[in-house]
RNA sequence: GCAGGGGUGCCCGAGCGGCCAAAGGGGGAGGACUUAAGAUCCUCUGGCAUAGGCCUUCGAGGGUUCGAAUCCCUUCCCCUGCACCA
């Protein structure tokens, strides 16, 4: 396998290992891996670009430090360990299948930290069979005692600047596993949010009727109170009141609210018919009965505002029709005056949109499915166009988004009210099976990114930075503005505990901001003793703080901050646009905030996701391909060019297995290139050894030409990442290019011609170094058996000669080539009984004139005749209108690269003319013969043709 | 809803004022080669013509321009993210 021999030789003779030297420096970075599972060709494109850049940067002759570590920090290894103890048959299937972990290792997996031992070491084997040009003595992983010593400095660091800062947050939480729950861990209700839900206390006696509602600015317009008789309501004591709610509510709500104890069972009929008050507007609210309340949103009781909620505006409709429930609870005489009472306008509904938007959808009743529409439609059109109406006291005319602000704000500071959450759908479920409550995790810590110096100075960060592609800078500048306070300590997971509050974890999106200065010194950190890297050790490296408490040598503390300062700043990061978010404005983020300008990093480049034949790449919904087998069936290199031919990185890329098989059949095009010009010359290349020819012929000329446009254009897509284009340049194209200079010179090619073999042998050797950076084992084995010197990976990027990039030479080909094409074609139209092909060439005046045209830019037929007549080019000034005005047509569908020499072109390629036309082929420079007048229809770069 | 990106030929995708009927790949058709298959090479793959031409097309409608897939306006549709999760 040659593969494994360039690894082997690569590792034995250190190449990637990088220190600094002389060189210019380049520090490139991909996130690194989370490994709780197998490498699938998705991570391998995330891999393969890094490693293409830093192998073409390396030939550009830049010293490139490639570095990788893992990120074991954080809880699904914990989730995933604990499914694999209870044997959850998902998770078995989903490793034993999917992840292909051989039984034996299986129930190992029990354990998390081996499940990332298992997966890191895989995923460290199969960056070696991907032949990355890692510097591997650098690699770590997060849990490591040096590592953590590193984290607890730069969590240290920020809080001492006041960035760690206390507080709560809400999240999801399983109530049996004790613990919060992320989106994976979900058995029903992937990505459901959490609303905050605004709780108005009415009282009624010495009692309070707590009611949720997401729209508080509707309490001007509460007319009565909604329980539901069926469900079942408690009492509790909150803070010195008590709170009516429903026993399911207060499953949710203990969570959140504190000390919230059970006092009694409270039947809802006992309520119902009975007065509450509003606080805020004084007013006295009948309690009524509806079925549409259910138990566990919210609190279980609702106020109704049914000039503006549909189901309030429904219900009410429904109670008043139903003459039964309104003698079972006395309502006569109450329900006649319970009419909704107006508080929103919005263009395109009457006063009362509840009622308008019912009959729009014909909802019929309040268990109607359609409600919830209604209910949606109406909350979205009020909140992004409604105001209140104007007789509203201190809030009419407001906008009704901006009053709601407002009025929670007041109800609160009255307390008449207070905040909970609840997910906007249910049923949120846990792997366990356990419905998920909604809880306020207290004395958590919070990375402070609300800070508005710190977004200043995180804004100029990017400022500063190239972004590929682009446009995502956009979105960047948009998320650093809007990133709020992170909650950055977790209780459950793998990772670092806080320096001053043991008993929290630092969250693995928090300690992972600034590693890329680790890598810079993990090589000398490995073999220390964690308990000499104090904060003063790491703030003399990376700060250049001074300190009498520095543990280690003063000799090894100068070499390890000679190296981080060599490396640092980092030049790229890469990483998936789905971190744009969160991972890398955090890297912003916290580089602003503990390194000076100079250590600020470079550049990001932002990643697309991987698609599988079409469709959505997925672990967990077994979607996959395995690297590894992937690089069985069809070696790295093929891998490796597909993933980096088929889109560039941004864009989200399709494995589609026939397209694969078309770039293998490429690659193994270009790997027996070198035969076939073996083969031509008719003896051993040398390509470090090629020996030089004059020369004349403009086909010759023509593919150098190509040939450095190619290394151009390559070079130039190279630098920014985009790899596709490259690859369509350095493969595709060029490809096509040796096609038809093989074709084109058919005939010399059993000849032994100097100038062929000179061409091809220059080709050859560029060509497998334009592509060492893509396919580094093949072009290692051609570059070794065709001569070359030492490792192609260590050769040099073939340079640019701009002085064979021709476009006169390539408009040469061109004119060759159309007029086959118009010979072929006007053969066809006439039928077989040609014998002779007539070419007239233009006339120089006509080129004088296309050069005047040129200069004129644009088809004015005036313009141009006038500065023609003025240089008094052609006597024939009817003659100069008629051709200006063929030029005028022409000019906007030729490109003018200057007066080419057509008689020699077309002579040189007589042969190959006669060759694919069939006939005998006559030039002409002037109209001696000219049965049919056609001489005059020449154009430069369009001869005339006749046949006969 | 907010933010960002996008709609191109059978499919994927490049192009972002005139070399554009539109690169490249995939698929399809034909031919060469081969005992055959595969691979490889050549040609074609919007329509109509048949002296190298013309017409229609780049989500839809309008505009700017001598000229628009490319610029401007309007409109419809699609994708991604919206967090405590790596």
């Amino acid at each position: 396998m040659i593969e494994k021999k360039w690894q082997k030789k690569w590792a034995e003779e250190k190449i990637f290992e990088s220190d600094p030297n002389d060189k210019e420096k380049l520090f490139i970075t991909v996130a690194f891996p989370y490994p709780s599972g197998a490498m699938h060709i998705g991570h391998g494109r995330t891999y393969t670009v890094p490693d293409v850049y830093a192998r073409f940067k390396r030939m550009k002759g830049y010293n490139v430090l490639f570095p990788m570590a893992w990120h074991v920090t954080g809880a699904p290894v914990i989730g995933i360990a604990d499914r694999i103890k209870r044997k959850d048959p998902w998770t078995l299937d989903l490793y034993e299948n999917v992840h292909r972990v051989p039984a034996s290792e299986l129930p190992k997996l029990e354990d998390p930290e081996y499940i990332v031992k298992y997966f890191s070491s895989e995923y460290n084997e199969v960056m070696h069979e991907m032949g990355y040009s890692i510097d591997w003595r650098r690699e770590f992983r997060t849990i490591d005692p040096t590592y953590k010593k590193f984290i607890e400095w730069q969590i240290t660091t920020l809080k001492e600047k006041g960035l760690v800062i206390r507080g709560e947050h809400p999240v999801k939480y399983c109530p049996r596993c004790d613990n919060p729950v992320g989106d994976h861990d979900l058995l029903e209700g992937e990505g459901v949010g959490v609303n905050e839900l605004t709780l108005l206390k009415f009282k009624i006696d010495d009692k309070i009727l707590v009611t949720a509602t997401l729209r508080p600015e509707t309490i001007v317009g509460a007319t009565n109170i909604w329980l539901n008789p069926d469900i079942e309501y408690i009492e509790v004591s909150a803070n010195g009141e008590n709170w009516i709610i429903t026993k399911e509510a207060h499953h949710n709500l203990s969570n959140q609210i504190k000390d919230l104890e059970i006092l009694n069972e409270i039947n809802p009929n006992d309520l119902i018919g009975k007065l509450a008050i509003n606080q805020f507007t004084g007013e006295t609210l009948p309690i009524l009965p509806a079925s549409f309340v259910s138990d566990d949103y919210g609190s279980g009781v609702v106020f109704s505002e049914p000039a503006d909620a549909p189901a309030d505006y429904i219900a009410l409709k429904d109670l008043k029709n139903n003459a039964e429930l309104i003698s079972k609870y006395n309502l006569e005489g109450i329900i006649e005056d319970v009419n909704p009472i107006p508080v929103c306008t919005v263009k395109g509904y009457g006063e009362i949109p509840a009622a308008d938007i019912i009959e729009k959808l014909g909802i019929k009743d309040q268990n109607d499915p359609k409600l919830h529409d209604a209910t949606n439609e109406l909350y979205k059109i009020e909140h992004s166009k409604g105001r209140i109406i104007d007789s509203i006291e201190g809030y009419g005319g407001k906008k009704v988004s901006i009053a709601r602000e407002e009025l929670k704000e007041e109800l609160i500071s009255k307390n008449i009210a207070t905040i909970m959450y609840d997910f906007a759908e249910k049923p949120v479920i846990c792997r366990c099976g356990e419905n998920c409550v909604v809880k306020i995790m207290d004395n958590q810590w919070f990375m402070k990114y609300s800070d508005p110096e710190w977004k200043v100075k995180t804004h100029e960060v990017l400022e500063r930075e190239t972004i590929i592609p682009p446009e995502v800078k956009n979105n960047f500048n948009y998320y650093i503005g809007w990133l709020d306070d992170w909650a950055c300590s977790r209780n459950v997971g793998l990772g670092t505990r806080l320096p001053w509050d043991k008993q929290w974890l630092i969250e693995p999106l928090t300690d992972s901001t600034i590693y890329m200065s680790y890598y810079t010194i993990a090589k000398f950190l490995r073999n220390m003793n964690p308990d000499d890297l104090n904060n003063a050790f790491f703030d003399k490296v990376l700060l250049n703080k001074d300190s009498d408490d520095v543990k280690v040598d003063a000799e090894t503390v100068d070499e390890i901050q000679k190296e981080f300062n060599y490396w640092y700043p980092l030049d790229w990061r890469l990483s998936a646009k789905d971190l744009v978010g969160n991972h890398l404005s955090f890297l912003m983020f916290h580089h602003s905030a503990i390194y000076p300008e100079n250590k600020w990093p470079k550049g990001t480049v932002v990643f697309g996701m991987g698609l599988l034949e079409g469709n959505k790449m997925s672990s967990s919904k077994g979607n996959v391909i395995l690297l590894k087998d992937a690089i069985e069936d069809y070696s790295a290199d093929v891998v490796r060019l597909f993933l980096m031919a088929s889109a560039e990185p941004w864009q989200d890329f399709d494995w589609r297995q026939k397209e694969v098989l078309g770039t293998k059949r490429r690659l193994d095009w270009f790997k027996e290139f070198g035969q076939k010009v073996e083969e031509i010359k008719g003896s051993p290349l040398d390509i470090n050894n090629i020996e030089k020819v004059e020369l004349t012929r403009t086909i010759d000329l023509w593919m150098l030409s190509q040939l450095n446009q190619h290394i151009k254009a390559a070079g130039e897509a190279l630098e920014v990442f985009q790899t596709r284009k490259a690859l369509q340049e350095s493969l595709f194209l060029l490809r096509k290019d040796i096609d038809h200079y093989l074709y084109r010179q058919s005939h010399l090619l059993d000849k032994k011609d100097p100038a062929v073999i000179y061409v091809l042998s220059t080709v050859l050797e560029s060509w497998i170094r334009l592509l060492a950076p893509f396919t580094p084992h093949s072009c290692e084995e051609l570059w070794s058996k065709y001569g070359g010197n030492g490792f192609v990976s260590q050769a040099s990027w073939p340079e640019v000669n701009e002085d064979l990039i021709s476009l006169k030479i390539e408009k040469s080909e061109e004119l060759v080539q159309n007029i086959i094409k118009d010979i072929k074609q006007i053969k066809n139209m006439l039928g077989d009984d040609i014998s002779k092909i007539h070419i007239y060439l233009s006339s120089d005046w006509k080129w004088n004139l296309y050069e005047i045209a040129n200069e004129v830019g644009k088809p004015d037929i005036g313009q141009i005749m006038g500065r023609a007549i003025k240089a008094n080019i052609y006597d024939n000034k009817k003659e100069i209108a008629n051709v200006a005005k063929k030029l005028g047509r022409e000019m906007t569908k030729t490109k003018y690269v200057g007066k080419i020499n057509e008689n020699q072109i077309i002579n040189d390629a007589l042969a190959y003319i006669n060759q694919e036309v069939d006939g005998e082929v006559i030039i002409h420079t002037d109209d001696s013969y000219d049965p049919e007048n056609k001489a005059k229809n020449a154009m430069p770069y369009k001869p005339a043709i006749y046949m006969e």
